[in-house]
DNA sequence: TGGTCTTCTTGATATAAATCAAGATTTTAA
DNA sequence: TTAAAATCTTGATTTATATCAAGAAGACCA
């Protein structure tokens, strides 16, 4: 369980003794390659930690699919649509590799603002943080070509490149496969 | 006051009496043409509500002015990163013509969780709106082409296409004036 | 009022990226 | 272990959009 408290502490700043107290409510879980986190309709009704594996948000637009991200090892995944306003979930996710989790199932989480001490304060601060980062990839794609986006997520998340098929990554820079696969291989 | 009050109360889920004391914080100012409300690298101490006129977000990059949003009548401004985390701004905000804001001061703003009950909650729900919608726009320079993301942003605000200059806009949609230009002339 | 600046449009051309197609390589599954 | 499927690359071509250029219409101001 240490794994998990090290992800907590690097999200929330708060004292260690509720670190510990916020970790006994997440549960492990394990999903298979294929298997889906969530489906576009459906009500998600955890916040999950993913300790390890590829979760790829999508979603199905004229037949072709969109990824619009690809959430790993430490980073935290849910539908916000779902967990906070009880509404069906937006998008697809769906498990890469195996992948292990912790999960806060909605019973739990709701219960949060009694249990941890201004947790609605740092879950704020939790959202406009998420807000910023949305912010930026706007603008990257205001504002750069693909060539840039590519760069700036490889510095970003480098170990992308190697464990997740390239096709999935060049739909969540808004670039066809060919256009990836020539960027790259001018680098 | 009657007009802030009521768009307090299409955000905010309180009760009317807290709505006329949450309300009771905010002060009238207006801006010229031209005015920042912020520039980049400055700090943002307040949190304001538009009752006229039209905000610009920008940032210039390699020469070239790029418009992340503009903002109008009955949304909100400010800028996160300071307002949240006491951060420099990270854009400029100008107005596009005189602009009538009302403006609550970081001062009474930090104050709010302790006048408004569940102020912190209601932040969070309002933030959590926030990321929805701009999940929605990163989506649409995953998904759709220049005509597209224009009858989209079209039928979201009509207005702001007689409002605003369009080379403007079309910064704002990923796209040059010429091509927004020959978008609208298809139409 | 005339003149300058900004905005918007339109045409010609260039460029980035998509599409189409095929082949090579790797992964998966029977 | 082999066949099928998925992945990745590369080339040829097309398409969407950017760039460059010029002129018209409107706004702003001395």
């Amino acid at each position: 369980m240490t794994e998990l408290t090290n992800f907590i502490q690097a999200y929330f700043p708060i004292p260690l003794n509720q670190v510990e107290t916020l970790a006994s409510y997440f549960k492990y879980k394990t999903l298979d390659k294929g298997d889906f986190f969530l489906k576009s309709g459906s009500y998600c009704n955890e916040l999950s930690f993913i300790l390890d594996g590829h979760l790829r948000i999508f979603e199905t637009v004229e037949g072709r699919e969109v990824t619009q991200w690809i959430s790993s090892r430490g980073d935290f995944i849910t539908d916000i649509a779902s967990l906070v306003f009880d509404q069906p979930g937006r998008r697809n996710i769906q498990a890469l590799k195996s992948v292990e989790l912790y999960s806060i199932y909605k019973e739990d989480y709701d219960r949060l603002p009694l249990i941890i001490p201004h947790w609605e304060r740092i879950e704020k601060q939790f959202l406009a943080k998420c807000f910023l980062t949305l912010e930026d990839r706007i603008f990257s794609f205001l504002s750069m070509d693909s060539a840039q986006r590519f760069q700036q997520m490889f510095a970003y998340k480098p170990e992308l490149f190697n464990e997740v098929p390239l096709h999935y990554l060049a739909s969540m820079l808004g670039m066809t496969p060919e256009t990836l696969s020539r960027i790259r291989s001018k680098v």
